[in-house]
This record gives C-alpha cells, sequence and structure tokens, in this order.
DNA sequence: TATTGTTATACTCTATAACTATA
DNA sequence: TATAGTTATAGAGTATAACAATA
C-alpha cells in the first residue's frame, strides 16, 4: 500500500475529529446512548428549560427532529417536558434527577475519552494543543460545545487531498 | 446550575473536525463530487490498478458501496474499470485524464481549504498544530490520509459492554 | 469450493411539509 | 394570522445477503 503524501491539516482534522467522534459513540453505546442524544442532554444540563424551538434553533437541526430526540430522552426517564403557564404552547426542557446522573457518568467518560485522545502528547503539548484548536474554533466561529453534526452535512465525509505526481512509497 | 466547563480536547476535534469536512463537501459540491467521491478517487490517484476488494478493504467499506462510488465515478468519466487479464474476477480501478485533470482541481480546492481552516494561527503554530496533530492520529492508529467516515462501527473495544446503535456523524 | 464483483433488499436517519393547539 | 410542537411521509445513504462469473 502506498504511503500517501502528507495529507493536509484539514485532512487531519476532519480524520482525528470523526475518529473522536466514533470512539465516544461506542463509549456512550455502552449507556445505550447515542451522541445526538448527548448532544441535547449536554445542552439541556448546560441551561435548562428552554424551548423546543431554542434548542433546535441552537443545534442547528429542524424542530421535528428535535421531538424525536426528546421524546427518546423522554421515555428513558432522563429528561422532562414542563409545560408554560403563560404560553402554553411551550415547553421547558429540564433534566431528570437520573438525567443528571447519566450526565455525571457521561462526564467521566469523556474524560478518559480526551486522555486517551491524546496520550501521544506530553503535558506542555496538550495545553498547546488545546490553545491552537480553541483559538481555530472561535475563528471558523463553532458554537461553543455543539456539534456540528447535527446540521446536514452533503454526505459523510473524506475529505481529499490530492497533490499528484508519482507514488512515493515508503 | 450548569458549570459552564469550557469543553474537552475531544469535543474541540470533533467540532472542528466536522467543520472541516463540513466545508469542504461544500467545495467539492461545486465539482458535483461528495466527499466520499473524493476520498476514493484519492485512493485511486495515489495507487492506481488496485482492485475493488482492496479498495474496500483500505477504506474499510463493504464491497457492495464500492461498487456505488465506482459506477458514479465512471459514469461521470474519472474512473476506469479494466478487468486483469490473469484473473477476470479482478477489476483494476484507474484514472482516466479527466479524472487526473479533476484531482488537479480538487489538490487547488484542498489548499484552500487548509488555509482558511488555520488562518488565525500563525506560520509557526501550524507547523505546531500539524506536527501534533500527526503524532495522534499514528497514535491512534488512522491510515494516513483515509477518513474513517467509511467505517462500520468498531464499538466494542473500549467499554467492554456493548449495546450498540448507529454511529453518529462525524 | 472459494473469491470477485454485482444486484436486491431492508433499515436507519433525516428533512419537508402538513397538521393541532395555543396565542 | 402567527407560532410551538407534533405527525406523516419521502428521500438519501448504507449494510446485509443472495447471486453470477471466474478461479
Amino acid at each position: 500500500m502506498a504511503d500517501m503524501r502528507a495529507p493536509g491539516v484539514g485532512l487531519l482534522l476532519a480524520q482525528i475529529g470523526a475518529h473522536a467522534t466514533e470512539r465516544f459513540a461506542a463509549r456512550v453505546a455502552g449507556l445505550d446512548l447515542t451522541t445526538p442524544q448527548v448532544g441535547l442532554l449536554r445542552l439541556v444540563a448546560l441551561d435548562p428549560g428552554q424551548s423546543q424551538q431554542t434548542l433546535a434553533s441552537t443545534l442547528g437541526t429542524p424542530p421535528s427532529r428535535l421531538v424525536t430526540l426528546v421524546d427518546g430522552l423522554d421515555e428513558r426517564g432522563l429528561i422532562q417536558r414542563r409545560r408554560n403557564a403563560d404560553d402554553r404552547r411551550l415547553n421547558a426542557v429540564h433534566l431528570t434527577v437520573a438525567g443528571e446522573r447519566v450526565m455525571a457518568t457521561i462526564g467521566g467518560l469523556a474524560t478518559t475519552h480526551d486522555e486517551e485522545l491524546v496520550r501521544a502528547l506530553d503535558r506542555t503539548e496538550r495545553r498547546q494543543l488545546r490553545e491552537l484548536l480553541t483559538r481555530i474554533a472561535a475563528d471558523q466561529g463553532l458554537t461553543s460545545g455543539v456539534h456540528p453534526g447535527y446540521r446536514t452535512l452533503p454526505a459523510e465525509a473524506v475529505t481529499g487531498r490530492g497533490r499528484r505526481r508519482g507514488p512515493a512509497r515508503s
């Protein structure tokens, strides 16, 4: 197999990002949760009582999809819809006690996950990486803590960087 | 009350990686190509003449999916199946001249894409980032230049227990 | 009998749009 | 008439497994 030409930074980021998502998905699958569900839980935990419209807007997903997500987590007893008394069209979404427990567990998983991802780096390098990534995220206008996976992707993902020229082996 | 804890490095990587994929997908959409198609083109360009089985194995995708991808690019006149004379079950997949032209165009798009992604960083920082990411990719066992978006989901390694649900997006 | 490529089929996820209930 | 949430439906993308040709 040809050792490929050094991939660009965009492909590296896409590759590692997808890998990170995949690994995290495997971890939360042990709790019988999907990553979109975890993303919603995180958002609700961070700011309880938001309406479904608000949540959908933050996540960049259609309200109908949010209904499905909320349904699933509601049936699991992890979140709760509370009807707003002033405007009975609105649902305020809250975590249940069980939901808070699950979030604590997820927090632990995430810490382990992070540690495993950057285990090849020493402390200084981890700090550097974190700082560089934070700057990029801010510059690119990414909402803190919100995964773009909610938005519609044209396709699942393979960034390619083609420099052609004879195949270099190694 | 939510802790406004900063997102971990795993979430940052997942976020930026998905963003990178999304942006790149938008760029190649202008060529009426999807990112999986570009990924396959890249692989064929780097090492022409591989069989579909080999390509599928490298990408971690089922052979049947590869047929679909090859079909699309074949109809577009970008790649070619050449039957192996020694073993007539095998197809050797090659780029056409048009395919090579498209790869050159994609190379240009990728360069622009990379530049835009890391525009917040100076030259030294870009070099640092690239080095750190390369080390992580190697440590995590990622195949150079191959996006994990092809794989089906290796869910069991970490959690040990495993009810699995669908994988999530990158 | 085993392997390469193909086709047929079913399933999952998501978006669009129609619908209801409140305002 | 407008908005929040829901339901219904359709489409894209993918995996699984049966199948044909070749070894």
